[in-house]
RNA sequence: GGCCUCAUGGCGGAAUUGGUAGACGCAAAGGACUUAAAAUCCUUUGGGAUUUAUUCCCGUCCCGGUUCGAGUCCGGGUGAGGCCA
């Protein structure tokens, strides 16, 4: 009787091993080439969940392949310990924001430590240590001296009852989340990132990521947003049209339809919407409106095109005596172009709504190719497509290009306009007015300099005596920590009290991860060099913008400063998708944990009170919808391997995955059948390895075909990132291996070889069991560096191959005939079923398709 | 509203990139073992027809096209999802 296989006593084990022999911990190997695999680290809220489970396990399959394939393998992990939640968690429970972190990452590291991941943890560090925070300090002042840094006024989310600032994710629906009181815009002077420096490179270099999904990079490409156009000065004019002197300067992609232009419309945010709306009831009325619904691109997408009219106009550039009139408008967005258009309604949508709402001209002045010019109009719907200008003076007859060319000189000889390109993308805001984030090293001086924290006065450090009961940000009501002096000077100075933004935290950390235990440096070159750039990057699709961008914002913002040589972080990217679960609500409509409900013969009902149980749709694991399984629980109860292998089987790993119940003892089942297999061919191992394996029986043969198929597909999908597809084909092999039993010593010596295949390639998904497997085979080595099995292209040659006969596209049979069989003789066999025969009989094959080893096709 | 992605059995999904559609897993049904259950093992499983066959028809969201051949390529539509500080 074989003893179940017990993941508990068994994993517990290995990890220990793997912990004491220090296997996972890796140094600069110039002999051997470097890889590089990075997750991203997680935020600890005290517990993994199934999402980390994913990712992480994901990344691990890669490390342990590519430390098979030879490679010196970093695998490091570490905390993104800054943030809001720490904060909240001190409110509420009394406690330091510094200790909620550290206990938190102290409980999550031991449960990560579960799961068996190959991690360098010699290597861990949290962005909360002062450490980090102290070589963050020096960065700072990197990009400062580089001229990457400056201060400028900025609108925040206030709250007026908490007196404190809030972030985009604490506003819901115009209100603060806590108070519930209506948000205001309040301006503070704020630090920025000069990240637009880069938006050209940023923008260009993404072809160069061909290791990158193509949906992040286009994510990333329409978030830089770079258009070609070009900026015109408008003459401002009075209701009774006496110029006013002032500029009223637009952009525009679309200069050839000048003259098709009937009004200008500006932001509610435009500074000249601000003057007017001191005089004006209406338009002060109508900026607040707008406010009130915001400002994304959707909203206004979305919203009816609506405006003011300011009362003012501007003078057409090329028309003479034609006077458009300036609209406040509420599609006009103020951070894009310059925050004002010129409206040309034929051919815009949006211009065409809003025309027609305010009853103004539309005037066609490209008209398509085809048609008639006489006839064609312009009604509900605008014309955006090629054609020629019409109606347009000195542009008339001249394609679109054309005139935007001819426009452009025009403007630039009149000297009231130039051609410009123009980027969506905007200065990244690092202020935050918290507690719990990197300081910011600067001080204001009381006769008004604002200077930089020396080097040798850093790090300015947190202070752990802070007083959450007071409202806005403790730092700032501090009773001493933010007074200072001058350095230089010995004047009275106070500190800068906003901390840094968290995505600075991790805009580095991978650099970081190189040189961890420096304490000298934020990194050490000969580090950098050597590790960086990150080969392969796993994390979720919801960073694909914003951390990812940020990130490839320092690189470029160090390589300039030439500390490091790369420009870009992370050569290979992944993005996996979620972890779903069914949701369940009682009759009161309350959300129920999955662990509390059982299905009975079609029925939900809660385990404990009996009450119906109604279950809802399948989604993205959450605690407020309560659809969550805590890995913990999975671990105790089926081991890590199993859930290991449940999250990379069936779902394609860039995929949303469903959690089941029967998913997870289906995986179960697999390591048990591993176990049992292996056991019941302990035998094979204590046979001697037969050197000539040439005369093997035929079932040999076939099995040996069988196994080094799988063994080259398990490999390639690996490779491509399809570890639903690796899973599979290891099915296959088990079921091949499973079914063949070995007779004679030649036939046990092909068992033995694919057992330890076998035992070779599942450990990278299932480390424990395999290792496990490995020892009771009799194996002494350390199957974490027993290389990746090779595919013996010998084994995978078959002697007969399957050829499909279709007529006319149609299978209608197949045969069985030698490898490369030449047309004819295929022909010949094919015409011996009787199917075919039948079929061509008395016809004429007008034309036939042959494919060598796949199909031949006859057309009649 | 704009940009983008996707659509294959009861379910998750395979398909060498234009060449046997439905691999593998889950679920379900039947059987074996067992006093019984669990576990395990075996068989069946896209729909339909019949003469039960190396049979035929239908079938990868819908309509059309290219091709000897389309899940895969092209055009149009429907539906679902993602992103838009």
């Amino acid at each position: 009787m074989i003893e179940k296989y017990n993941p508990k006593v068994v994993e517990q084990k290995w990890q220990k091993i793997w912990q004491d022999k220090k296997t996972f911990e890796v140094e600069i190997d110039q002999s051997k080439q470097k890889y590089y695999i990075l997750e991203m680290f997680p935020y600890p809220s005290g517990k993994i969940h199934m999402g980390h489970v994913r990712n992480y396990t994901l990344g691990d399959v890669v490390a342990r392949y590519k430390r098979a394939q030879g490679f010196n393998v970093m695998h490091p992990m570490g905390w993104d310990a800054f943030g809001l939640p720490a904060e909240n968690a001190a409110m509420q429970n009394k406690t330091s924001p510094k200790k909620w972190t550290y206990e938190n990452i102290e409980q999550m590291k031991n449960q990560l430590k579960l799961m068996g991941f190959s991690i360098d943890w010699s290597r861990e560090f949290a962005t909360c240590d002062e450490d980090y925070y102290f070589q963050q300090q020096k960065l700072f002042r990197i990009l400062y001296e580089a001229g990457l840094v400056y201060r400028k006024e900025s609108l925040v989310n206030w709250d007026p009852v908490e007196q404190t600032v809030l972030a985009n994710e604490q506003v819901i629906e115009g209100k603060g989340w806590r108070s519930g009181a209506i948000v205001e815009q309040k301006k503070l002077s704020q630090w920025f990132f000069k990240i637009t420096e880069f938006s050209e490179e940023l923008l260009s270099d993404l072809s160069k990521l061909d290791r990158w999904p193509e949906k992040v990079k286009s994510m990333q490409s329409n978030w830089i947003g770079k258009s070609l156009g070009c900026q015109i000065q408008f003459e401002v004019f009075d209701d009774k049209k006496n110029s006013t002197n002032e500029k009223l300067e637009i952009f525009t992609t679309r200069q050839d339809t000048i003259f098709g232009a009937t009004f200008c419309a500006i932001s509610p945010n435009h500074p000249f919407a601000e003057t007017l709306s001191q005089h004006n009831e209406a338009i002060k009325n109508f900026i607040k409106e707008c406010q009130k619904k915001g400002f994304s691109e959707e909203t206004l997408a979305k919203e009816e095109k609506e405006g003011v009219f300011t009362n003012h106009f501007v003078k057409h550039p090329f028309k003479k005596d034609t006077f458009l009139p300036i609209y406040l408008a509420n599609f006009i967005l103020m951070d894009y172009g310059t925050g004002a258009i010129y409206g040309c309604p034929a051919h815009d949508q949006r211009d065409l709504d809003f025309a027609n709402k305010y009853k103004l001209d539309v005037i066609p002045v490209i008209c398509p190719n085809d048609a008639d010019l006489k006839t064609f109009k312009i009604d509900n719907e605008a014309y955006t497509e090629n054609g020629t200008l019409i109606n347009s003076e000195f542009l008339n007859g001249k394609n679109i290009e054309e005139a935007k060319q001819e426009v452009n000189q025009k403007l630039e000889k009149l000297g009231i306009g130039e051609s410009t390109i123009n980027y969506r993308l905007r200065d990244w805001g690092i202020s935050r007015q918290r507690y719990w984030g990197c300081p910011i090293p600067v001080i204001y001086r009381e006769d008004g300099e604002i200077i930089l924290v020396p080097e040798k006065d850093l790090p300015v450090k947190l202070p752990e005596e802070v007083n959450f009961e007071e409202k806005g940000n403790p730092l700032d009501s501090h009773s001493t920590w933010k007074h200072t002096t001058c350095p230089e000077t010995g004047m009275k100075a106070i500190r800068e009290t906003d901390t840094l933004d968290t995505f600075v935290d991790s805009s580095w950390y991978f650099l970081r991860f190189c040189s961890a235990s420096n304490n000298e440096f934020p990194f050490d070159k000969k580090d950098i060099n050597y590790w960086m750039p990150v080969d392969q990057y796993v994390g979720g699709v919801e960073h694909a913008i914003l951390h990812l961008l940020y990130s490839r914002f320092f690189s470029r913002a160090l390589q300039k400063g030439g500390q490091i040589k790369i420009s870009e972080p992370f050569d290979g990217l992944f993005t996996q998708g979620m972890v779903c679960h069914e949701t369940y609500k009682n009759e009161k409509n309350e959300w129920v944990y999955p662990d509390e409900v059982i299905e009975e013969k079609g029925k939900i009902t809660h385990i404990k009170s009996r009450e119906k149980i109604i279950k809802g749709p399948s989604e993205s694991m959450s605690k407020s919808k309560k659809n969550i399984i805590d890995p913990e629980k999975i671990i105790t109860e089926y081991g890590a391997d199993s859930a290991r292998w449940f999250v990379l089987s069936d779902s394609p790993p860039e995929r949303d995955i469903n959690w089941s119940e029967s998913g997870i003892q289906g995986s179960w089942r697999f390591c048990q059948k591993i176990w049992s297999l292996i056991q019941n061919n302990i035998d094979v191992f204590k046979t001697k390895n037969e050197k000539n394996l040439n005369d093997i029986s035929d079932k040999a043969k076939e099995l040996q075909r069988e196994v080094h198929t799988s063994l080259s597909q398990v490999t390639t999908s690996i490779e491509k990132f399809q570890m639903n597809v690796s899973v599979a084909k290891i099915y296959e092999m088990v079921n091949h291996l499973s079914k063949f039993n070995s007779e004679n010593p030649k036939d046990k010596s092909v068992m033995k070889e694919s057992l330890e295949i076998l035992i070779r390639i599942i450990e990278p998904m299932t480390p424990h069991l395999a290792e496990e497997c490995w020892k009771i085979i009799g194996k002494t080595s350390d199957l974490t560096t027993e290389p990746w099995p090779k595919v013996k292209k010998d084994f995978l040659i078959r002697e007969n191959t399957t050829i499909i006969i279709q007529i006319n596209g149609k299978k209608r049979g197949e045969i069985v005939i030698a490898m490369n069989s030449i047309e004819e003789e295929v022909v010949k066999q094919s015409m011996k079923i009787k199917n075919i025969a039948d079929i061509v009989e008395g016809k004429n094959i007008k034309k036939q398709i042959f494919v060598t080893n796949k199909i031949l096709n006859l057309v009649i």
